[in-house]
DNA sequence: ACCTTAAATAATAATAATTATTAATTAGAT
DNA sequence: ATCTAATTAATAATTATTATTATTTAAGGT
């Protein structure tokens, strides 16, 4: 597995860091930092939440992994491919949503921002899900 | 002032309520929970930081604020017209951008999304203000 | 294969953010 | 003016995150 060769300074591969890359680049969603512990568990059982939190840092440092805006707790995904996010309101739940042509479509709004260098973009839609319908309408 | 005619239900128009109300309607910006506490307390001395809490949970409820998805602490506008942010990634700055064109785009583009019922949508801007980039340069 | 060393880890303490509890107060209805 | 449910202040409890430190380990040089 490769991955890491970002920078010139010695960067170590420790089993943790790759367990939790591993795990990130195969979750289906936006993990918090507790999934991912739990998640890791399995394999690395005597792991500390304190090294998730390192690495979950250390990775989002060197872009190999990206951190979610969202309201309380901290989110994590390791697509790394433009995308937007489909949440829920009532429930929470974020899905991804590719659609280049609203990234392009971004883009350009963004290449008329001034005051800013923007390097990205991206669009979040609110909503209520199937399944949170399907319970209120009772 | 109006403003909280929104339900059947009693609503009390407390003191801390309406300053909390009127401090993020006059607030230019995105105001962490703090920032309303110390921005209401020369108008209140004595309040509360839950009474903060409360309040700002209680007229995100009402949909007469908004909280904003930011990494780390929450943050609320008083903003309803659907609009966008640019955010500095060095500094963390947010600042809003209005865009009729990209809100009714995202929009159309939610139309064909199925699977959610979408209410609402908004773009992020990543990137870095001039202060950060003059910074950064040197 | 063995040393060396900076980086990473585990365990835990410390801090910060948020929520819950409860007795006292108060806005608005009767 | 009285009543009552809602709200508040104060504070305790909980949760999320960061900092500390002694120990362990990956990677590079010999």
């Amino acid at each position: 597995m490769d991955g890491l060769n970002t920078s010139a300074k010695t960067i170590k591969y420790t089993n943790q860091r790759m367990e939790i890359l591993k795990f990130l680049r195969e979750f289906n969603g936006h993990p918090t930092v507790d999934d991912v512990y739990e998640g890791v568990k399995c394999k690395l059982s005597r792991i500390s939440k304190a090294t998730v939190y390192n690495n979950l840092r250390f990775l989002a440092e060197k872009e190999l992994i990206k951190e979610v805006n969202t309201k309380g707790v901290s989110r994590f995904e390791a697509n790394l491919v433009t995308h937007h996010h489909i949440i829920c309101l009532e429930c929470g739940d974020i899905k991804d949503y590719e659609s280049e042509e609203l990234t392009e479509y971004s883009l350009n709004v963004a290449s008329k921002i001034d005051g800013f260098k923007i390097e990205s973009t991206d669009t979040n839609f609110y909503g209520y899900c199937n399944k949170c319908r399907r319970k209120q309408n009772g």
